[in-house]
DNA sequence: TTGTAAGCGTTATCAA
DNA sequence: TTGATAACGCTTACAA
């Protein structure tokens, strides 16, 4: 058009006050200008970093955030994605772990085809675009740098089994160890639920061993914190006597005392990425081709003060 | 209409997977089924709290939330709210503090005749609908149990002046004090903004004077860690040397240890109510008619291990 | 109680 | 480049 137009209508607009009717353009052109971001995750602080980095990007284009916690209220996942699909009909979802691996809600966004972005998935990571971090490779560094520690009995809280990152970090802990000619001993290696409860459980049992680890990684801040509190109770002072590390960067990390050493995730950073993959329609093309699409994000190893060298003569070895 | 007729219907909808586009409704019906949540809180599990009280009501009437940080990303309230107000539409807005008495937010309201509740709002109860809990009786009750415990020298951390709340938890402190003879000392009150790193600065000064409180109350559960904290560095133990108390019941009160004796903020419950007003329409017909509209819901004292007794001999009295 | 028709405020298509 | 016109899928008011 031409550009004295353009400008004429700009004036028209502003002087007017005119604001284009969301529902009018939903129905005219068959887009909704909305994005649903499913969760179901006890951290909160989660949740809030992955709304933030959605919103961030929705705001750029004008589009805007329908948050959906799936299990908060006891509610199934199919009645829950059901009215956001059809009748809602979001132009596009971002499913947070452990939903990224819900295969009831996979079905019903491949069957409806609406566009999806899944943030740190487990191995199918060609089912539909995702975005992640090396979780594998965190786990793996963060090893390294208690090996280098001098660390040889490390204790390894699991994260909750429902989320593809679980097993990636307790592999990458695995194999720096195997790296390093360290067999990771079974008796120090116990299931979490990436909650304070359940890392305080874990190093329950832990940590009573008459051969205890001399530090512990746990999948979670949470989990990490809950050794900590394990260990205060016992007498345990760290890092002196046992050096405990996170994943997360939880806010809380900085909150306990030592301050915990962990892995930060670029958890709004991700969020935002698949906002975009949504808005630019990346997703959706990907999706209908039936094409791999993914994004890895960096993650940081944040070093605090939960970790320090070995003890000249600890319990093992 | 006949039961039968009705029936036949329903068979219909289900036998054809009928489901009713939302934009065509709102377009028709001039009502979106949407609902905004404005929050800058730094405080994710409150956040989360309100999301999930205020989803559980919106679900049982087909409702939907639309999340709006404010100030996160260094948004200004006008360029969040026009869009939520004018292009989407949204049927309500739930305003949570400070957001709550934010002024260019409540006149965009007023002027756009949208809907809204306020959570927790500072003195001005009667502009807009709100739900809230008795802030100044749950200090005022906070108080009397550690003044029941022996202690006189109650320091008091303030919470951030942006949000109502704050002065009336100071104000329900001060008045159980004077309520039993004792008056507060001035040096005993630190201003504080609801954050860890907050509580923590105020610590710092609060304990480092010759004649330190034997109780610190600090008016949200980060400070009140923050507190913790400090004392745990100076070598205090809590609550032998010090008694702590907190206000809110975080997750991250259950987390250190001792457990924070605190008061739980039904949350939740407030963000469930208020979007019942706006559902319900109440909130709508009280501020056409500007008759006031209020809600008050219930906290609780939660007593955990962080008060003890006063010691035998404090510094102080 | 049921059926019919007229919008709601856009987008998209097609002529001009 | 511009203007006119038909959907889009509902709600609502009114007629049958």
């Amino acid at each position: 058009m031409r550009p004295d137009t353009r400008a004429r209508v700009k004036a028209a607009v502003a002087g007017l006050g005119y604001r284009p009717n969301l529902s009018a353009r939903s129905l005219a052109g068959s887009r909704s200008f909305l994005i649903g971001l499913c969760f179901d995750n006890p951290n909160p602080a989660y949740v809030s970093d992955a709304q933030i980095g959605a919103i961030g990007r929705c705001r750029e284009s004008g589009y805007h955030l329908l948050v959906e916690p799936f299990d908060a209220l006891g509610a199934d996942p199919a009645s829950v994605l059901e009215p956001m699909i059809f009748n809602v009909r979001v132009d596009g979802v971002i499913l947070t772990p452990p939903v990224s691996d819900h295969p009831a809600v996979l079905a019903m966004l491949d069957a409806s085809r609406t566009p999806y972005v899944r943030v740190s998935p487990e191995r199918d990571r060609t089912h539909g675009p995702s975005v992640y971090m090396d979780d594998h490779r965190a786990a793996y560094d963060m090893t390294v740098y208690l090996l280098g520690l001098g660390h040889k009995r490390i204790g390894f809280v699991r994260g909750h089994p429902d989320h593809g990152v679980s097993p990636r970090r307790y592999d990458g802990f695995a194999a720096a160890m195997a790296d390093h000619g360290c067999a990771v001993d079974p008796d120090l290696v116990r299931q979490g639920y990436f909650t304070f409860q359940s890392g305080f459980s874990a190093a329950e049992s832990l940590l009573a061993q008459a051969a205890r680890p001399t530090a512990v990684f746990a999948a979670s801040d949470d989990m990490a914190l809950g050794v900590m509190s394990v260990a205060a109770r016992m007498g345990l002072t760290i890092p002196a006597d046992l050096s405990v590390a996170g994943f997360d960067d939880n806010p809380a990390a900085k909150v306990v005392w030592p301050q915990l050493t962990t892995v930060r995730q670029p958890i709004a950073e991700m969020a935002a990425a698949a906002a975009e993959l949504l808005i630019s329609g990346e997703a959706k093309t990907a999706l209908e081709a039936g094409q791999p699409l993914s994004r890895m994000l960096d993650f940081e190893i944040i070093l605090r003060q939960s970790c320090g060298p070995v003890k000249a003569s600890p319990s093992g070895q």
